[in-house]
DNA sequence: TATTGTTATACTCTATAACTATA
DNA sequence: TATAGTTATAGAGTATAACAATA
């Protein structure tokens, strides 16, 4: 028996992913804390940002989250002024969610903050070993299948197809 | 300016790490599913399985989840036969949570499980390009200081220190 | 007085069903 | 009838406080 079939879930990659994964997702999360954006509404405005305004259906869609929870989203995130919205006119039961200057300001000011949260998650590495590890690691989000707009931690757990 | 001045979160090590982790973390809950073992449970049994008998409060700070959490969590654990609560005869207060066979051969059968995850994680990676991922991402953690023993997302989210 | 395990309560997050208004 | 948004309710998961037994 070769010594990998003795592994143990300790010293497997999966572990390790899921390890530094809940840790980079905390430190981000620390990170934009005093924004006071969290991270789900990052991932909202994200999509408003590079997408333009959606529907809220759509935008759930695009989150992984349900239609219903939504709701309060959206309306936490108007009560801070960073979306607002704006009935469709073309399909009168839904809304657009436009993103206000203040919300377009918020996505900048957390995309500012990367490089530094990728600098102290990176350690010792150097440049080149980061960008070869960043590869790495999008050849395997790639064959897993994991959207690049998608971060699935701000998705629920299993959903049940409708 | 370089163009690593714009990165965004998207493009990061942070959001790649902790979209893969997310991933990782829900398909290895997946594939122990037909143990009935939660992977919060495997994380208790594998401490046991390692360091031997340990009281419920020494088993909440190994986990980082509170003592008070753990009484549901052994409860649910005793009635599936995977441990027992023994009596410490020289801490009468505490309880010695001992592993049962059928506890043991969890961790043994989930372990085995391991490799085939992996793999599947791993994709076309080669035997020595995954090997030296395991390296770079164990630095990455050593460098963070993660405990090589408790998995993150096992532990709430913060907690207070008393 | 401090600690182990326990119970009870509250708060957050999410899942589900049912309602309204439009289509 | 189907869909977008809403509301209400229930279920996990976790945090906090307080209690009994023991140290």
């Amino acid at each position: 028996m070769s010594k990998s079939d003795s592994t143990r879930y300790g010293d497997s990659l999966a572990f390790l992913l899921s390890q530094l994964g809940a840790q980079s997702a905390a430190m981000f999360a620390q990170q934009i804390a005093p924004t006071g954006v969290t991270p789900r509404q990052f991932a909202l405005l994200s999509h408003l940002a590079v997408g333009g305004p959606k529907s809220q259906q759509q935008l759930a869609d695009l989150l992984g989250i349900h239609r219903n929870n939504m709701v309060d989203l959206v309306d936490a995130m108007e009560g801070a002024d960073l979306v607002e919205r704006v009935r469709d006119q073309v399909d009168r039961r839904a809304f657009e969610i436009h993103p206000t200057a203040e919300g377009m300001a918020a996505v900048a000011q957390i995309n500012a903050l990367v490089p530094a949260l990728d600098a102290e998650i990176a350690g010792q590495l150097s440049v080149k070993q980061r960008h070869a590890l960043i590869d790495t690691l999008r050849g395997l989000a790639d064959h897993l299948g994991l959207d690049a707009a998608v971060h699935p931690s701000v998705a629920g757990r299993q959903r049940s197809k409708p």
